[in-house]
DNA sequence: ATCAATGCAAAGTCTTTGCAGTCCT
DNA sequence: AGGACTGCAAAGACTTTGCATTGAT
């Protein structure tokens, strides 16, 4: 079982609730995606699969995994949530192009320090974080796709 | 006129369209809240005003007022959009408290050069960011609240 | 027996679109 | 006249809820 599943295991039973079948076959098709993806993304993956889940347990499993530290939420501007995988040792951030909707990953420890600090200072007691900049990146510049609204 | 009316102004007259008693109405509104608000916000705001805007409307210029730079939008998990009045000097960054909603901004110089060195790194070209950490403010913690959920 | 979990269908929220009428240039 | 603008009503997209049934302990 791996860690991830073994967290999400934990936490529902510390709850009372049990890891059903449907709640393996999402984790494992949150697991699936490389990166991020919306609940819908994860609805459809699991309606397609050889187990079809419904999308009212999708939904209500959402804020387990999120609960358990299986999933962090990240928050892009479109109207949908996004998820990633947990991953306590790596907080990477988000480069979001406006042009082809590219997003790069990348990670300074510096800014990370600093959002510590920031929380120090207002004695504020962090759970998560998202950054996130919107812009163009190289390619879309070079096409000039940038001047595009 | 205000800063901002010049600039809603400015550019929509760039592009051929009219800056209308309702659009005024709306970049009144929303400059009257003092931090953040919703669309959905904006418009309950606007339909108990002297002159009532539809919810069309505001929703139609709120892409208009993002482009010219009136306001920006800042993404937080629950899945309205939340916009904010556009500061171009203050780059302020929030810490979202999960027991009572409460938002506190704050300000790090070296924050922001850590979020332009990692534009710089990846030849990206920022056209907005945002930052958000949510967690547990101090009130919420003494009181208890930071065990709920 | 009890309480959790599921799927279906329906409802809810926020946002967008089609359309006819109005206003400005 | 031509194009922009508005409001209404309806549609759309994403998410949540009510309910009857099934399943685990």
């Amino acid at each position: 079982m791996t860690d991830r599943a073994t967290r999400f295991q934990d936490h529902l039973s510390r709850r009372g609730l049990r890891l059903t079948p449907e709640r393996r076959a999402i984790l494992n098709a949150a697991e699936s995606f490389p990166r991020h993806f919306t609940a819908e993304e994860l609805v459809r993956k699991l309606y397609r699969g050889r187990a079809p889940v419904s999308r009212p347990t999708v939904y209500r499993a959402i804020p387990l995994l999120l609960e358990a530290r299986v999933l962090r939420q990240v928050a892009f501007t479109d109207r949908h949530a996004h998820f990633e995988l947990f991953r306590p040792d790596c907080h990477h951030e988000h480069l979001i192009c406006l042009g082809c909707g590219k997003i790069i990953e990348f990670f300074r420890p510096i800014l990370e320090n600093e959002l510590l600090a920031a929380c120090r200072r207002h004695r504020f007691h962090p759970r998560g974080h998202k950054v996130e900049i919107t812009g163009y990146c190289r390619r879309c510049r070079e096409k000039g796709k940038a001047a595009t609204k």
